[in-house]
This record gives structure tokens, sequence and C-alpha cells, in this order.
DNA sequence: GTCTATAGGGTGATAGAC
DNA sequence: GTCTATCACCCTATAGAC
């Protein structure tokens, strides 16, 4: 039970690092995050860190996949509604409801992408598209179910919306950008005509 | 002649400096760029950036103001154009031909936002939202002048079309977000009805 | 497995010669 | 006005005690 812990549960301390590491590089961006920003905000000591993760990057990356699970959980509990355009209303609905967050720190997966496409090593741009990826199939799945044209074409376009108006409300500092767009693209999902 | 040039032309190491880092910190990101990196670019040494610009912060605002710069070049431009729908076509012809850079680094002011955004001493992220505030007003007169109901609503979702096809078209590495979503907005301005 | 101490490298900024 | 040399600091990562 001791040796197995690690693999299944993947170790209290390494979790609390993992959660540490999204929740601060989401705030602060990852380049002004030290690991002992991390180190402290998980409440482990600094060299221990290395213990579980052999790099600052390998941190980073452990961030992103714990949005991709935060993602993962979303849509999961969407997937439960019966309805494709409801589904996707739902999701609108949790972009919104998280306006203040927006507007203070922006979408975690998309500042993150953009933070990590100006490097040119490493390969975690890669990583943080794949999140993004990850998003737009699920999006373009729903429209697929409702059987309209060209459902890739939507899915950029919503998503794409989204991340422009978290974009907005972040440099506004204006939450009202949430109400106003996510309202505009409710309205949008019921002008598509059902077939 | 000698003492005013720096009042008038700004001089012309400074002006090399100020190019430099709007060009380096657009590639580079903000935190990821040193004053030595612009220093060369600029082919200034590095101590006597220093001269010019008395703190690393001082810099990056000169690179926002660039970018100020530029927008009022493309925006002074289409003014010469009579008619506001074309200017706004104008506008997104332009940032679709800008689709390879875009899918490299993105937006320059969008991305400079959302990195600056993530700070909270210094005030430099306000400077950032004023950027996107000059273009947001610009485009709203152009609605206003087509007579259209609510020119900031409008303003603001072409605005945040931009930022969120160019953050998709950087995430991605997919120049062809650009073309597919600017088509979109090209049709949609169409479909917006006369008075 | 856990933690402390510290090495090693790089950055922003300054002092002062020319 | 221009530039070189250098300081002082902070951060990642490691070595090794417990």
């Amino acid at each position: 039970m001791k040796e197995s812990a690690r693999g299944r549960a993947a170790g209290a301390k390494r979790q609390r690092l993992m959660r540490a590491a999204a929740d601060v590089v989401y705030r602060q961006g990852a380049e002004r995050t030290t690991i002992a920003d991390i180190a402290r905000v998980a409440d482990v000591p600094v060299g221990n860190v290395y213990y579980y993760f052999k790099t600052k990057d390998e941190l980073v990356t452990a961030a992103l996949s714990e949005h991709a699970r935060q993602l993962d959980l979303l849509t999961s509990g969407l997937d439960r509604l019966p309805d494709p355009r409801e589904r996707l209303k739902g999701l609108i609905n949790a972009w919104v409801s998280q306006r203040d967050l927006a507007a203070r720190y922006g979408c975690p997966t998309g500042t993150l992408a953009v933070e990590l496409d100006k490097r040119d090593e490493g390969g975690l741009d890669v990583e943080a598209g794949r999140v993004i990826r990850l998003l737009l199939a699920w999006v373009e799945r729903q429209f697929h179910e409702l059987d309209q044209p060209e459902p890739d074409g939507l899915a950029l376009t919503l998503v794409s919306a989204y991340q422009g108006m978290s974009l907005l409300a972040n440099a506004l500092r204006d939450p009202g950008v949430m109400d106003r767009e996510g309202a505009r693209l409710l309205a949008w999902l019921d002008s598509l005509k059902a077939t």
C-alpha cells in the first residue's frame, strides 16, 4: 500500500503540488512563477519539490493536465444532458459564471497557451494546444449531433469567441464583457435552425 | 540642433531601441526578453540602454506605444475610404494578411495584454488595455457612422472575434484559422442591414 | 522519503572612465 | 553623451544529511 500509492493516487504531496501549480501559474503566469511560490502554496518545502518534479517545466506540464482534468469534469457533467444544444448552452453558462476570474486572469488554458507559444524550446506550447483541441473536439461533436453543416467551423467560431471575450474582459478588467458576449452566443445558438 | 534632436526626433538610438523592444517583446514575451536581447537587435551597447530608458518597464511601455503608433497608422489609412463598412472590411483584411505572424506569435497587443495582466504592480496592464481601447473606439465609430444600434456592442464583438481567432491560430499553429474566421466576419459585416 | 544548504548561472541596474 | 566593468540579487537545480 505504501509503494502503490504513488502510481494510483499519485501521492498526496504530488497532488497538492499539481493543484498549487495550476493555481499559481494561472494567476502569475508561468514565467513569473518560481518553484518557491508553488511550494509555499502547496505547503511543501522548496527543495523537496524536485523529488516529485525534476524540472520547472514538468510542473507547468502538470498544471496543464490539471486544467485538462477540470475541462473533462465539466464536459462529462454536460454530457448527461440529452440535448446537444442544451449542452453547448451549459458550457457557455459555465464560462459566464466564471466572469470575475476571467476579468482578473483570463481563460486558464488560453492565457497559458499564449505565454507558452512564445517559446521555441521544450515543446510545452504543443501541450497547451492539446488542451484547446480537447475543447474544440467536444464542441464539434455537439454541433455534429445537431446535424449542423461544417461542425468544425462552428466549433472554431464558438471557442474563438470564448477566448476573445475572456481576453477582452481581462484587458478591460470588465466582467460585463462576459455577460454581454455570453448572451450573444446563447442567442446565436438558438438561431441555428434545427434539422 | 544637437540638443533639440532629443525632443523632436526622440533620437535615432532611442527610436531604434523602441522598435527593437516592440519586435523582440512581441516574439519572446516581456518576461523572457532581457535588456541585452533588445540592445543586440537595436545595435546599442547593453549598459547604454539605461541612458535612454531608466528601467525595463519603461522599455515595455515604449513597445506598447510603438504598437499604438502602428495601429494609428493603419486606421488613418483606412479613414481615407468613404464608406465605413469598407473601412471595417479593410481592417479585417489587414488582420488576415498578417495570418502567418498571428499563427506564430498571436496579436501583438493582445498577447502583451495577457502577459501584463498577470502582474499586480507597476500598472503596465492598464497601458495595454489603453491600446485595445483605442481599437475599440475606432471600430465603434465606424458602426456608429453605419447607423447601427449599439455600436459599442458590435465593436466589442468584432474586436473580441479578432483576439479569439488570433489566439486560436497561434495555439493551433494554423494560419488557416485567420482565413476562415476572417471570411466569416466579412460575411457578417455584409449581413448587417443598411439604414 | 524528506528536507537543508548551497552551488551555479543569469539578470536588472549602477558607478564611473572616456 | 557614450560605453565598460561590475555589483547585488534571485532563481533553478543539486548534493548530501537525516
